[in-house]
RNA sequence: GCUGGCGUAGCUCAACGGUAGAGCAACUGAUUUGUAAUCAGUAGGUUGGGGGUUCGAUUCCCUUCGCCAGCUCCA
């Protein structure tokens, strides 16, 4: 979403200039806003104290600190006052001063965390702005006056660490958001509902795709027959384009001695997130990763250069203990299951591996309904050399390769110092949903720490041991994450080719069941997804249903197709499509599912 | 894990500390239906678990498990 809009603002110097640009004059408006806010709260609940407040990609927030627990009916009344306090046209005033004045300022009104910030700058000239009867530690800029503003709302309140350190004191934050128009403000929060409603929690429940069993198994996937009819064409379709790929399947073990955990370094660094169970007088560990299982395959005989690239895959399944409180449907789980592979090449063949990867990696996605990505380069942070494995020439040697294979590619990234794994520099691709919002689930990262450990190599044309370059790859992360992702995108609306059920046959009347049987048997062999609905209701109520499954055809078949040995096909989007030869759907159905089409 | 909110029938939700209800789903019967809900009846609950206060707890308190919104974390 692009914002439009401009707006007066006012630096802290006290000059006033113009914003065009639609992003940045938001970004001030949200930041007054909060503002407004934050005067608000500290007039209706004296005694509060301030943290920071600064505007967020979707609104704003402020962190207050005070014994008071913020409730709802609280939001509404601070709205109020931010209303009447708007209409007052109170200025934003501005004020240079200097560090030892801010310091001195800040401490009288008993404001520690402002003071902690303040001690905390470099520079020593600092600003503040006065709104009212509320100075705030600000470097703005911001707009002239509350009466410039625009329509805004508080959404929710949440707890917050200070500095987003979960050892320090934990406050309560207010987030809000602004918008110039009240026409915008409506269409967030009506975005915000459609995300409700698409929320694959409520859809995989309604649409019966999966459950979390609470009490049982926490943060744990139960696919019901319908989710696992989606993953599982998923993974067919995944299979196949691996495989003719040079791509080759395997399955290694769920548990293993810890020992092969400590060779790769998990037992040291992964502890905390690792499930181990005792055997007899030892411990073995549930697998949080496929890769050591991979090298094992790899190193279960010596490899010649000539048989390089030796891609593994594995539908790999892991188990990695999370905070309950991070633990979120589908999205943030406790098992999973990985598109997981692990390529081991030689130097010279990085760079067509890295680019056959993405070119896969965008086939995919696109045939999933995702055409607009984002791609991140991470590298290492150069100022904390020792913080990563290997040694600096590969690092770099490794980022030019990726930066080369995107050139190639012809995308846009963005290179991000200091994100990349401690054991290699990678390339994430983010897509954008239906609703704008952005996931992260291919990844593509170099591994310099592993091979290492297991002394991963190849036999070279010298007939020496070489050692190999491996590196990970996963292009849809989980199949958990993912099916969470696609519910959300297709808003439980499945394209044929993924659909559980692709028709239902609804007869009109109970003389009809044999008919509609007939035609439920005849469209199975031909590898249609179709159910007969032979229940005592109402052709009515059957469509209803069915729409409501988001089937992607009804099939109403009475006196009409009895005679004319046709069904009347109902397409969900567009109504009824007329009459058509069984074979005939049959066929159209499967030329859908074969091109992976949208629609309908 | 932390802060706050929450946990009642398969689902969505009611019930001033005083006999736990509704709609949908399920089941039974009637109806024989032409493109988004046919009618009637029946059954369904240790109110997440455990403990406490009380004559009496879904309601108040403690504890535990889980969920939700964030925070923190996420190779």
């Amino acid at each position: 979403m692009t914002a439009q809009g401009s707006l007066k603002a006012i630096r802290r110097d006290g000059s006033t200039y113009k914003v065009e640009n639609g992003e940045e004059a938001l970004e001030i408006l949200r930041h007054s806003t909060s503002h407004l806010m934050a005067l608000a709260v500290t007039e209706l609940f004296p005694g509060v104290h301030l943290g920071i407040g600064p505007p967020t990609s979707e609104g704003f927030y402020y962190d207050f600190e005070t014994p008071h627990r913020f409730t709802t009916e609280d939001l509404a009344q601070i709205e109020r006052k931010m209303e009447e306090l708007k209409k007052q046209n109170l200025r934003f005033v501005p004020s240079i001063i200097s560090k030892a004045q801010a310091v001195e300022l800040f401490r009288k009104k008993s404001e520690r965390l402002k003071v902690e910030l303040i001690e905390e700058r470099d520079g020593q000239v600092l600003s503040c702005y006065q709104l009212g009867s509320l100075i705030d530690f600000c470097t703005g800029p911001h707009v002239v006056s509350t009466g410039d503003m625009g329509a805004f709302k508080l959404l929710s309140i949440a707890g917050s660490y200070w500095k987003g350190d979960e050892y320090r004191e934990q406050l309560q934050r207010i987030y809000g958001t602004a918008f110039f128009t009240e026409e915008e403000l409506d269409a967030y929060v009506a975005r915000l509902e459609e995300a409700r409603k698409r929320d694959h929690r409520r859809l995989g429940k309604e649409l019966d795709l999966f459950s979390v069993q609470d009490a049982v198994a926490p943060g744990l996937i139960f696919w019901h027959p319908r989710g696992a009819k989606v993953r599982t064409l998923i993974e067919e379709y995944l299979r196949e384009k691996l495989e003719s790929r040079g791509y080759q399947f395997v399955y290694t073990p769920h548990i293993a001695r810890n020992v092969l955990w400590r060779t790769s370094g998990h037992y040291e660094y992964f502890r905390d997130n690792m499930y181990t169970l005792p055997v007899e007088d030892e411990e073995y560990v549930l697998k949080p990763m496929n890769c050591p299982g991979h090298i094992l395959v790899y190193q279960s005989a010596k490899r010649s250069y000539r048989e390089l690239p030796v891609r593994i895959a594995e539908f790999g399944t892991v188990y990695r203990y999370e905070k309950s409180g991070t633990l979120h449907g589908m999205l943030r789980v406790r098992g999973f299951t990985q598109d997981d592979a692990h390529i081991f090449c030689r130097p010279d063949q990085v760079l067509d591996e890295v680019i056959h990867t993405l070119d896969l990696a965008e086939e995919i996605l696109q045939s999933f309904g995702f055409d607009r990505f984002k791609v991140t380069l991470s590298v290492g942070d150069p100022a904390q050399p020792q913080d990563y494995a290997g040694q600096p020439e590969d690092w770099r040697r490794a980022e030019t390769v990726l930066a080369e294979a995107l050139q190639k590619k012809g995308w846009e990234y963005n290179r991000v110092e200091g994100e990349a794994a401690f054991y290699g520099p990678k390339i994430d691709i983010q897509l954008i949903d239906a609703l704008g919002r952005s996931w992260q689930l291919s990844t593509f990262q170099f591994d310099f720490n592993l091979p290492a450990r297991f002394k991963v190599t190849y036999v070279g044309s010298d007939s020496k041991e070489h050692p190999v370059v491996m590196v990970h790859r996963a292009l849809l992360g989980s199949l958990e994450r993912f099916m969470g992702v696609l519910i959300e995108h297709y808003g439980g609306a499945f394209p044929v080719w993924l659909a559980p059920v692709q028709a239902v046959v609804v007869p009109v009347s109970q003389r009809h069941h044999e008919y509609a049987a007939a035609v439920e048997a005849q469209l199975k062999a031909q590898a249609v997804r179709v159910e007969a609905d032979l229940r005592n209701e109402k052709v009515g109520y059957k469509i209803r249903e069915a729409q409501l499954q988001k089937v992607p055809f009804m099939l109403v078949v009475g006196d009409r197709e009895v005679e004319t040995q046709t069904v009347s096909v109902r397409n969900r989007l567009e109504g009824d499509q007329g009459n058509m030869l069984i074979m005939d759907f049959a066929q159209r159905t499967r030329e859908l599912a074969r091109s992976k089409s949208i629609k309908p």
